[in-house]
DNA sequence: CTGAAAGCGCTTACAG
DNA sequence: CTGAAAGCGCTTACAG
């Protein structure tokens, strides 16, 4: 079963490639009406279709850019890959994911074989633990923004959140329902990835800037699968905390699987807020208060930085960080 | 910045490009270890990546496949790529995701774009409406593997769900615990899907075996727009069921919601089965029976069996139909 | 207005 | 054990 190419068009319609090859890119300045004919003829007749891999090979450029995405597990990944989605193929472009599962040693196979398939550029959330290639696509000028999470003195055009002021949202909000006691769980701090780091700072930033003072064991951040056993010491504390914010959804779900398991009230025991949407966030009894990414927004803002510096390599603007703003959803947890 | 090509290699390394792709594809069989040396040496000094497109124009393979699903908002769609992504990573494959959107024109345009971008194969949840480029492709034998659906008289490989038995579980459940008027809200029957279709008439079949009546006011097939007014409607029946299975994810969603907005209590005033995992089941108030596909296996099994028809194109093995059992998780809502 | 020719960066049968 | 040559299916200056 052999697919027809454009030469079998050319020897259908009696004309060259040359002349296929100009109407398929619909560069018809000078072609004859007649010839117009014979090719869409012949291309119907045979059921032509161009061979993108060839085209891509002569052109140099693919229309195709990579994502790789440190954690798939997130909803706010999952949306920003659906927004960027969405936006390249608006714009003829096609996206292959790939999920880095916060190993660098993933991330750099993945850079690595995204280029060597010559992707045209590449939408990355950082591990930030593969410098050596980071830098050698900025010593390339190849197209690149950052998502989530950006890497100190790197200059790489990077989309995320003010994390710290989504903290700030959260605690500025409990401390207005009268909440002092106020706590925070994380994952991780140990790779210093961005979120985490700023939301705790924001955290502790926002209760100074309350006259409160943090309370250190209020303040915890460990791999999830250790996450329910330190909130239930948190919670065991002789003085525990009045209210909780998750660091993120996937702690969300944590918290509220202690609060299952302990069968505590909320918001009357605990007031709880997380940061990041969830599904569930308005059916939930109660219902809980977010502080949600504009994730879509966001999405497709890297998709659109990524497209123009592709297309666009001459004029690339200066600004290199850009952040958005979170969004508080008041509801029944806090 | 001009990428460095084989050629470079070779020339660095004093032999022929001939060599140099010999090395790089491991066959040394009869290669001086000298001349092996070299080569790697230049590699490094040159940082030499292959390219991969111009490889696959020659190899006719890219590697790569494609998946268009049918509605990404499905929590099970999104399951199943992350299956098959993982399982074709593994295998040194890559995955291009597209989202058709339910529209028959996003399909079409998908399947093309995909096809002359050379993908290897397609795993794609159907429309159903596209029967000419389905049968296109089953005409040149082009590996493809459909999802969740199948379509009539179309021998293609297809993984999906004993849909039948999922909504026959959850009925079998309600009636063992005294239920008899059992509603069924399911998304739109129009355009004969097979997961909708099969669930209806799962439920009523299991309704006759349990000697109860089907009671058509209480079986409703609507867009999810639809679906809030139409499960109130049924709820200020004189005599409303006291029992409701939501035919899918987001269908459970919208019983949800209406279930807020109307206070009524779980599973007093009605109880509530969901067809497909929802990520809160076991965290809800009260938590919520489902039924769940084997989404991981299933796309796994997709893109297995995508793989072996890619790679051993002669021996395709007769079966077409591959059905997974459904898993009832008794919870707290029924 | 259309065609011949070169070339994109690889792989592969074949020659030596 | 290694290299010269052809070719994968396109695009693109350039010639006429």
């Amino acid at each position: 079963m052999k697919r027809v190419t454009m030469q079998d068009v050319a020897t259908e319609a009696n004309v060259s490639k040359s002349t296929v090859s100009q109407y398929i890119n619909k560069r018809y300045d000078y072609m004859g009406e007649e010839t117009k004919n014979r090719i869409e003829q012949a291309i119907k007749v045979l059921g032509y279709q161009p061979n993108y891999v060839a085209r891509s090979l002569k052109q140099k450029k693919t229309s195709t850019i990579g994502v790789i995405v440190a954690n798939i597990l997130h909803t706010f990944s999952t949306q920003v890959i659906r927004a960027i989605e969405d936006y390249c193929h608006e714009h003829d472009f096609h996206v292959i994911v790939c999920n880095a599962d916060d190993d660098p040693e993933k991330e750099r196979k993945y850079i690595e074989m995204l280029r060597a398939k010559q992707v045209d550029g590449l939408i990355v959330f950082p591990t930030g633990e593969n410098l050596d290639l980071y830098n050698q696509m900025l010593d390339e000028k190849f197209p690149l923004v950052f998502a989530d999470r950006f890497i100190d003195h790197l200059p790489v055009k990077c989309i995320l959140l003010d994390n710290e002021k989504a903290s700030m949202l959260a605690v500025n909000h409990l401390i207005e329902n009268g909440y002092k006691d106020i706590g925070i769980v994380t994952t991780s701090l140990e790779r210093k990835l961005t979120p985490r780091i700023e939301r705790v700072s924001g955290y502790k930033e926002a209760l100074n800037n309350n006259g409160v003072d943090v309370n250190e064991t209020y303040v915890q951040s460990v791999e999830v699968h250790r996450m329910k056993e330190v909130i239930k010491e948190m919670l065991s504390l002789p003085e525990p905390p009045k209210a909780l914010i998750a660091g993120n959804d996937l702690a969300l779900m944590e918290v509220l699987k202690v609060v299952k398991e302990e069968q505590i009230s909320i918001p009357q025991d605990l007031a709880i807020i997380g940061i990041d949407e969830v599904s569930f966030a308005s059916l939930f009894n109660p219902t809980i208060t977010t502080v949600a990414q504009p994730a879509f927004e966001m999405g497709k803002d890297a998709a659109h930085l990524l497209l123009e510096l592709i297309k666009h390599p001459a004029q690339v603007p200066e600004r290199n960080i850009y952040r958005y703003e979170p969004i508080l959803h008041i509801r029944n947890s806090s």
